[in-house]
RNA sequence: UGCCCAGUAGCUCAAUUGGCAGAGCAUCUGAUUCUGGUUCAGAAGGUUGAUGGUUCGAGUCCAUCCUGGGCAACCA
């Protein structure tokens, strides 16, 4: 039961780490500037709003902390398929969610002369050119993932003439596809994206909102940097296939910024794009569906665009606070739909009022009443809720049951209505079933039976309580509804992950649509009012079709159901085997495929492996690691020549130091062999343990300086005196009685938290071994 | 076959930056209940993708491999 409007503490995920951090160091002042930039070619769908959330979200919660804004900009560079509708769509949408862009709406195409200008920069700096090669040969020109591309005939155009070319480009002067404008990178770049992205093409095309007055058009990868630059945006967060593009992100802005701004320009982040189970969420399939008249429109309930939930009845707030549950990761993964009908369900369980309505009715007769009682009087609410709000509903003679309420043949565990059996109308008398009467056709046509007349509070002088409990309906005053009750779009979870068409997996039964009867006091509810249908689920009037004469309610998500005859359990077993089965097929073939690294070694190298293997004895991984890097082998065999034992270097050099130097080669690093070997000295004659010697290795890497004045400043030598230790360790043990007693318990796991502590207390110089031996010991009693 | 990204419970995520592997959802019990709902209590579920290494100590550091995804639009 959590309350979504409350400002809950919200859960920490890597991105706002990384404000968290930014905002220590002050990279940005005290500024965090979000957006959410969609592109006006369609409809927004639910991993839309787990983009609003994030980012509107980021700007309300550091509110408090923090100068913040988010933008929703516009992202409108491509004329063909943007419009105007899916502009408002979109704003409405993000409104309906709840947020605000206060001042700050904006659209790329007001940037257009920007972008010119900033093109223009890179071409004098001669960093951009007009290509003219067609549509057909640049791709050619680009090479494959596997060979390196080659570059355009044009590619080293003077600047005059680019410059003159790109004018003319604007100009009108040439067709569609004549010239494109081109970035000066590396068209040999393993990064695909880096051999000479293009910057403009030419479209002779009508934007919704610059009409004809542009002719040229900038492409993403230029324009998106360069908006959220002239916007001071901060973070800019998008989804996991830009990942790719980041690295032109960052060049755009590294070229074309002042020298000035480029120390707070905006950084880009990547975050997992949201998927559901049983259903689609590309922009491509959702249209699909639509056209192809699967569903009906873009507010189809069953669709999971933000109007199709809306229409269906689900709230912001639980959109709101499924998007946090589900949290922002680099992961790609797939949500169970489960998760997000319980953020519906947790939702509405507060905020819709009770009633009965029967959606597939039985008729019930009592023989044992003949006129209309007064009416019942029952509380929209349940006893676990706080509120009264009674209201009446009339009891008589006939009322209608739901026809699963009722089995002739019941089985074992059963309890609702049956032959001879009594039940709980809700809210009014038992009633037990004495007739079952057949309709032609062999089935169910009516019950007729009698009602305890004591009981019309719905309990018993003699106290007896039947098992089930019951809603219903009464005939003569329930006031006929269409309901339409929605299932999973798709019949299996994954409709777009095979090789089959998705459109083969869509559920029969995603819409069924029943005729029903509700109980009268509906209509004193407001018309948009989300209710519980008790037993049947949450439901709420269809916000276009349903009117005074013909009342039709959208379900929006039935009641959890302990009472379901096919169980899932055989399906988890089942998915635990197989993944079971998965892991031991891959570690057969990690071990069948384990690579010897010398073999990719050159002459010389070898040559040093060799020796390092079967002079020095190192093991011939660290051999080869060692042997396959200049600097490394350098610095190796510096320090041995200097008398450090071969196998301590080796360790330090692969283990410790490789971490720190993976970019950057180790003779660039601040320190010299001198150095390093006089800490690995340090280390052999146990003057520092190994996590003080790390310690010292992060300093040398990083700002070099003399390893033993290191040590003594940071007070780094270790510890060997048994008795001084022997006092902290008690010290650490006395101060800790609950960990103590978990551990002579059994939970042996907690010797890791005490030497944690032993290490803060000696700032990681006691000798972890004594250490140890001693603390068990002292642990022992 | 190049480059990039990601692998922790069935699902979605945590783990104080090298120190007790936890939570929510789902599942299964039990209690409460005039909703087979809600709420509460509990159980089960882990070789942290694998193998080796460093370390007193590895989900976290190093190496290799495996699996999945992305990148060769004049889309975004």
């Amino acid at each position: 039961m959590t309350d979504s409007n409350a400002p809950t503490s919200e859960p920490s995920n890597y991105i706002r780490d990384i404000i968290d951090e930014d905002l220590k160091q002050g990279r940005h002042g005290d500024r965090v500037v979000t957006r959410f930039p969609p592109e006006p070619n369609g409809y927004l769908h639910i991993g839309h709003a787990k983009s609003i959330v994030l980012n509107f979200g980021i700007k309300r919660d550091y509110a408090d902390r923090a100068d913040t804004r988010c933008h929703l900009r516009f992202d409108d560079t491509n004329p063909e398929t943007e419009s105007v509708e899916y502009v408002e769509s979109i704003k409405e949408a993000v409104r309906w969610l709840g947020y605000d862009w206060e001042e700050h709406l904006y659209h790329a195409s007001d940037y257009f002369e920007q972008f010119y200008d900033f093109a223009v920069v890179l071409i004098e700096k001669g960093l951009a050119y007009v290509d003219s090669l067609d549509e057909a040969e640049i791709r050619e020109y680009r090479g494959t993932v596997n060979e390196p591309g080659t570059a355009s005939p044009y590619r080293d155009r003077s600047v005059e003439e680019n410059l003159d070319l790109f004018r003319r480009m604007r100009e009108g002067e040439f067709e569609d596809g004549e010239h494109v404008l081109r970035a000066k990178i590396d068209m040999a770049s393993p990064h695909m994206i880096l051999r000479d992205p293009l910057l403009f093409r030419i479209k002779h095309a009508h934007h919704y909102r610059r009409g004809d007055s542009w002719c040229i058009y900038p492409m993403y990868d230029f324009a998106h940097p360069l908006e959220d630059a002239i916007e001071d945006v901060t973070h800019s967060l998008c989804t996991l296939e830009f990942d790719n593009n980041r690295r032109v992100y960052d060049w755009v802005l590294e070229n074309c910024l002042d020298p000035d701004d480029v120390d707070d320009r905006p950084h880009q982040y990547e975050f997992a794009r949201l998927n559901l189970t049983y259903t689609v969420m590309s922009k491509r399939k959702l249209l699909q569906l639509v056209e192809e008249g699967e569903v009906d429109g873009w507010d189809d309930p069953r669709l999971p665009t933000i109007f199709g939930m809306r229409r269906r009845g689900i709230t912001p707030d639980a959109i709101k606070s499924f998007c946090r549950d589900v949290g922002v990761t680099r992961t790609e993964s797939r949500v169970e739909i489960a998760q997000f009908e319980h953020a519906i369900r947790d939702d509405l369980n507060e905020k819709a009022p009770r009633v009965m309505a029967v959606l597939d009715p039985l008729k019930v007769v009592v023989t044992n009443m003949d006129e209309e009682t007064a009416p019942l009087e029952a509380n929209h609410w349940p006893r676990d809720i706080d509120r009264e709000q009674m209201r009446p509903v009339p009891f008589s003679k006939e009322f209608y049951i739901e026809r699963d309420d009722f089995r002739e043949d019941p089985p074992e565990d059963f309890i609702r209505l049956a032959p001879g059996r009594e039940v709980r109308l809700r809210y009014g008398y038992f009633f037990t079933c004495e007739e079952v009467v057949h309709g032609a056709d062999g089935s169910v046509a009516e019950i007729r039976g009698t009602i305890d007349p004591e009981t019309r509070d719905g309990t018993a002088p003699d106290g007896r309580s039947p098992r089930g409990t019951i809603h219903w309906v009464s005939a003569d005053h329930g006031i006929p509804f269409e309901a339409r009750l929605y299932d999973r779009l798709f019949d299996i979870p994954a409709p777009d992950a095979g090789e089959t068409d998705f459109r083969e997996h869509l559920n029969d039964g995603s819409l069924v649509v029943q005729n029903g009867y509700v109980e009268p006091s509906i209509r004193d509810l407001p018309k948009d009012q989300r209710v519980q249908f008790e037993r049947n689920g949450y439901f709420w009037q269809d916000p276009s079709d349903s009117t005074d004469d013909h009342l039709v309610f959208n379900q929006i998500v039935p009641l959890r159901d302990a009472w379901t005859e096919d169980d899932d359990t055989i399906d988890l077993e089942e998915k635990r085997r197989e993944k079971e089965r998965q892991k031991r097929l891959n570690r057969e073939k990690s071990i069948a495929n384990k690579k010897d690294h010398a073999e990719t070694l050159d002459a010389d190298e070898r040559d040093r492996f060799v020796r390092y293997r079967d002079e020095l004895g190192l093991s011939p991984d660290d051999a080869a690691i060692i042997a396959g890097r200049d600097d490394l082998s350098d610095l190796f065999e510096a320090v041995v020549d200097r008398g450090t034992d071969a196998q301590l270097a080796a360790n330090w050099i692969v283990n410790e130091l490789l971490a720190l130097a993976k970019a950057t080669p180790v003779d660039e690093l601040p320190f010299d062999a001198d150095d390093f070997a006089r800490l690995l000295n340090l280390i052999a004659e146990d003057e520092v343990s190994s996590s003080g010697g790390r310690t010292v290795l992060e300093v040398i890497a990083e700002q070099g300086g003399d390893p033993e004045a290191i040590v003594d400043s940071k007070n780094l030598r270790q510890i060997d005196d048994t008795d001084k230790l022997r006092a902290v360790v008690q010290t650490v043990v006395k101060d800790h009685p609950e960990e103590t007693e978990r551990y002579r318990g059994g939970k042996k796991g907690l010797v890791g938290f005490f030497m944690g502590q032993i290490m803060q207390r000696t700032q990681g110089s006691a000798n972890p071994e004594t250490a140890r031996e001693l603390l068990q010991e002292e642990l022992a009693g």
